[in-house]
DNA sequence: CATATTACTTGTTAAATGCAAGTTAAAATA
DNA sequence: TATTTTAACTTGCATTTAACAAGTAATATG
């Protein structure tokens, strides 16, 4: 069962509240949709993806998503350097979410990537599996 | 059909991204549900809101959701201080959205506001109708 | 007419973001 | 093995955004 954990400084109860000050910036759920849909799994990608996020703020916002269970690093062991950020369950069950989210824009915005979104439009379902079998395709 | 706005200077094509850009922030999205669940539609109602918002800010956020034609402004015929605001068509289509965001962080978060939940999780598509129905009363 | 209400705006201060450069440890290369 | 590269950061500083407090203009109410 997943902890929750109580977060006193709460500006209220409502759990869209909730989610908005976890995910509400500019760059969490790019971060997520990076591991999510394109397999990133360490610093270097996150930088270089396309949008262009600065490597302090990127620092900043893997601590915050590890801090919130989001996210877990482990040491890569083909590479001292190097570390490994995955995805938790708790982050993997935002799958819905950015799925949502992508249709929207995708139905009222100018967007991109119409592959995507045609993979989400056909089956939302087969495409959450999708995510889930891939990501634990990964970690195993 | 929907009329999509170009913007030009978005960071990148992706879906997702644009849903960030017009939404990505702490407050945006706590207006929309204040519309959508709870029928708030004018400047007092949204200013006492439980989070507390700031007057500036607010004003802010709701020049740029109509900006993006999230939401609707109109005069109050029954008194000449007020507006009106309402969502629009690509404003209730994010109740997905919304509702992802409850579920995600109901199931993740310590949070309040069971009715809620219990009501999206019994039935999501049943909960999308009554939000759509609910404003459909409103606005007729 | 006096007071109150609504929807704001205008400072000012505090915090978050963005940019450039620097640091450290490990790995690859000469 | 010495040197160069690479990865994952940190630090300092300028800019942008948010928060707080106060004020204002146009109604409305008593």
């Amino acid at each position: 069962m997943p902890k929750k954990k109580r977060s006193p400084q709460r500006r209220s109860g409502c759990p869209l509240n909730a989610s908005v000050e976890v995910l509400g910036d500019r760059w969490s759920l790019l971060i997520i949709r990076d591991m999510m849909l394109r397999g990133f799994r360490n610093y270097k990608e996150f930088l270089e993806s396309y949008e262009g996020i600065a490597t302090n703020i990127l620092a900043d916002r893997l601590r915050k998503l590890e801090a919130h269970g989001i996210i877990a690093t482990e040491p890569d062991p083909s590479d001292g350097r190097k570390l490994i950020y995955s995805l938790t369950s708790k982050g993997i069950d935002l799958a819905p979410v950015l799925a949502e989210m992508v249709l929207w824009a995708a139905g009222h915005e100018d967007t991109g990537n119409q592959a995507l979104v045609r993979q989400i439009r056909k089956d939302k379902e087969q495409f959450l599996t999708a995510v889930r079998q891939r990501w634990a395709a990964k970690t195993t």
